[in-house]
DNA sequence: GTTGCCATTTACGTTAACGTCAATACAACC
DNA sequence: GGTTGTATTGACGTTAACGTAAATGGCAAC
């Protein structure tokens, strides 16, 4: 079964990135090229890495660094041997699930205030922004 | 009516970020502390740049540039003059909340997979003695 | 065989968002 | 007056995530 192939140029145009992107994402291990018997020889990509790059891609427009990135890509691909590990794993994945939560909130409180202010906006009654301050309960971390 | 002032070390404790980005907010524009007669003297901020420090640090957590929450920050502040500026803005504020939706729902996704594959992870078959055999002493890596 | 045309390597450049350090200023306390 | 403590100003350093440019190599067409 002869899989299907994508130049870095393919990947480039698809996804609307530089070539010098891919490559830098190879160069930090991010991605990997088909092995290349020669160097100096064009690369190419597996479609599984095309998936990973699409997956990369996400984490960027969320605005996780690639370092972040790299992690979570990586729990897809990982099979751990024994219990600690996949302990380990486990434990990992939960925190970044947190993570994801709890960035969700925010986002439905940033969407919250500006809705009120467009709201406010749109009835002339100009706010003085004394009022959009969000007082939560737990304290300063809003 | 004598308002409430912060030094840069009340700030920085209080959110846990240090004096020094705290400054470099105020060089580009994101912050202004009170005016000081003379240079060479303390900053002090009162609670409405508090309020906007606050917003900062939430925008920053969720992956926007300084120059983003900037631009969004400063809509709380901005009293349009004129149906054409007040048209701008609207639309300026709309774009933003359409970017927030779409990022609500990419974090929603990546939640789901992350989830997809915890749960894969959780039901995986580890036959209970061979479990314990953690290939430890230099073996190969597979 | 040489002319284009890509792709690769190597390497230096760039920007955002601070960190860090040294010099200076001011204020309080001894 | 000297010391201690804290803030302010430059000013240079740093890291991530690429951009960009120059030299090289492969290959197909002419």
């Amino acid at each position: 079964m002869k899989e299907r192939l994508y130049s870095i140029t393919d990947l480039a145009e698809r996804f609307d990135i530089s070539t010098r992107t891919i490559r830098y994402y190879e160069e930090v291990g991010l991605l990997t090229s088909v092995d290349r018997d020669t160097p100096n020889h064009p690369r190419f990509y597996t479609q599984r890495e095309r998936r990973r790059l699409k997956l990369i891609l996400r984490g960027k427009r969320l605005g996780f660094s690639l370092q972040d990135i790299k992690e979570m890509v990586d729990l897809y691909e990982m099979n751990p041997k024994g219990v600690i590990e996949k302990e380990r794993i486990l434990q990992f994945t939960d925190e970044r699930l947190k993570e994801i939560e709890e960035k969700i909130d925010q986002l439905e409180m940033l969407k919250a205030d500006l809705l009120l202010h467009r709201d406010r906006f749109l009835k002339e009654v100009i706010p003085d922004s004394e009022a959009i301050d969000t007082v939560r309960k737990g304290g300063e971390q809003s």
